[in-house]
Formats: C-alpha cells, structure tokens, sequence
DNA sequence: CTAAGTGCAAATAATTTGCAACATG
DNA sequence: CATGTTGCAAATTATTTGCACTTAG
C-alpha cells in the first residue's frame, strides 16, 4: 500500500498536532519540498524558500528540517556529495548514486522486498527503505570503463 | 571467489606500478589499514599512523587516502555520521548503520548477491557491493521504540 | 503572556588548497 | 635532478549554537 501524497496543510497540520508552532517560514518550507520533484539540498531548499520568504534566515531552514524530520514529515540521505538532500517521506523511493559522474536514478523502494525481510531475518536489521543509497557505476560509465 | 587479503608489499607494489612514490607515510598508512579490523575515520588514521610516523600531517593523510581510493586500495563510505570511514578494498562486506544509535554491524556482502543482478538487469546500474551502507534500526532501538 | 521560533554572528567540524621546502626514483 | 610529496597555514564548505529579540497560540 503506497502512502497517500503529502499536501501542505497535511503538514502544518501535523506540525499543530505536535505542540509546534506553524510559521511562515516552516509553510514555505513546507510549499518548496511538496512542489519539488527531486532532492533537494538545504541551500536549494533556501533559495526556494527565499522566493516565497525573502526574509528567511538559512539556520532557521536548518532548524525547520530538523524539525520536519523528526516529526516524520521528511528524510534526508547523503548521495555521495557532500551537502544533504532531503525530500519528503512516504515518498517510496530509493537512490542509485554513480560513484563516476554523480548521477541519481530514483527507483521503486519495493525492490528492496526481498532485502527488507532477509534482513530483519538474518540481522534483525528494521531497513528504511526511504533512506536507502546505493553506490556504483551508472550503465554509461560502466561501458566507457570497460574502452 | 572471495579477494584474497592484502599485504602491506602488496600496497607498496601497486603504488609503485602505478607511477607514484613510495614514502615513509604511505607505508604507515598501509599498515595502519591493513593491521585495522574496522573502518577508520581519517582522523583515527591520523592518530594509527602517529605511532608510526608521528611528524606526519593530517592532510598528508588525506591526500595518501585519496590517492590509495583512486589505485583502488581502499574505500571510504559514509556511515552516517559526519565524518568519513575508511577501509581496505576487497573486503566483502557491507554495513547495516542503525538511524538511531549509530551501531553499524557489517555482514556478508553476497547478501546482495541478487539484489546486484536484480538492479544490473533493470536499471543498467553496477552496484558496488564493497561500498553498501543501508540505514535502518538495529533490534534493539525497534523494540525500544515499539515500547 | 510565555514558550517556541528566528536572525545574526560566531563557533565547529571536515576537508581542500596554495605554495615553498623536501625527498624519491 | 625533475617531479611527486609533504608541512603548514589559510581557505572552503556544511552545519551548529548562543543569545537577544520576535511572534504564535
């Protein structure tokens, strides 16, 4: 059963729910990452965030998706780069980083299934399948690899 | 057909082939990754191979990692924490990193065995199996937070 | 009102780089 | 002796924090 989309007002109203304050840089946080396709990292997310709020400070959208992450509402994974990208949760996707050229092909987090069971089985390891990055080559470096 | 370990010559004698030199540091370094079970933070490296080497210098270390990734000697993965692990390459293994107490567990990198001809055949991705780092919770925090 | 949230600037942490001195092949 | 390597200090990049001021509930 894949989780429903997200919508803004979902979110300011499990923001209220959880005793936080809704504001409005958290609302234009909240804008950015639902019309966002992709990965964003947190200056991409401050950039965004400045054309809906010019005012916004970038350790207040810091400490906002701290605050979104711990209420469940995103996730963020480290793809290699060095700055974290975050998106938001419930979204079911996985990341295939290319150690090469940096390329992120997004697929479906039920391909890790089978890897999410074998994994409680044998580890007892609770995989998260929306933080999930794997690394290797993308099919066009592999080729020009192997001249 | 699993690896077979290195050796400290062995190093020594790839960086040779390759064209580069051959210092006091790097071998330090080499004993360091190869005399280490686990995965080193550089800054561990830095304190390993001080016992060694003590006049050597932090981005020394850095540097002969780089160059050591790039002769395919060792790896480094981001485990989540802030910092980067390194280790010797040819290891197979990968890490299971608990989200929440940080704990990494390494297990067998045949688990991926599938999952890598899996993603090969549907996405044309080249998995890196020396490099996997999934996220998750380990046994103990999933029964704390189940409460 | 009052605790949560914010701006700002300074502090950390991890890593990189420019350059002059040095050492390997 | 030519070029790869190193030390050092300064620069970068990503992120965090202390604190006084502001604002949502």
């Amino acid at each position: 059963m894949p989780t429903p989309t997200k919508s803004a007002s979902d979110i300011i109203c499990t923001i209220r729910e959880s005793g936080h304050r809704v504001t409005n840089g958290k609302r234009a946080v909240a804008e950015v990452l639902i019309s966002s396709t992709s990965h964003l990292s947190v200056d991409e997310v401050v950039q965004a965030v400045r054309a809906i709020e010019p005012e916004i400070n970038q350790s207040t959208i810091y400490r906002i998706l701290e605050e979104f992450e711990e209420l469940g509402l995103v996730v963020h994974s480290h793809l290699g780069a060095s700055a974290a990208v975050y998106h938001l949760a419930g979204q079911n996707h996985a990341h295939l980083v290319c150690d090469n050229c940096g390329l992120t092909q997004e697929i479906p987090a039920t391909t890790f299934d089978v890897m999410e069971v074998q994994l409680r089985e044998k580890f007892g390891f609770n995989l998260d399948r929306h933080h999930v990055a794997l690394s290797g080559l993308c099919a066009t470096c592999r080729e020009n690899q192997e001249k």
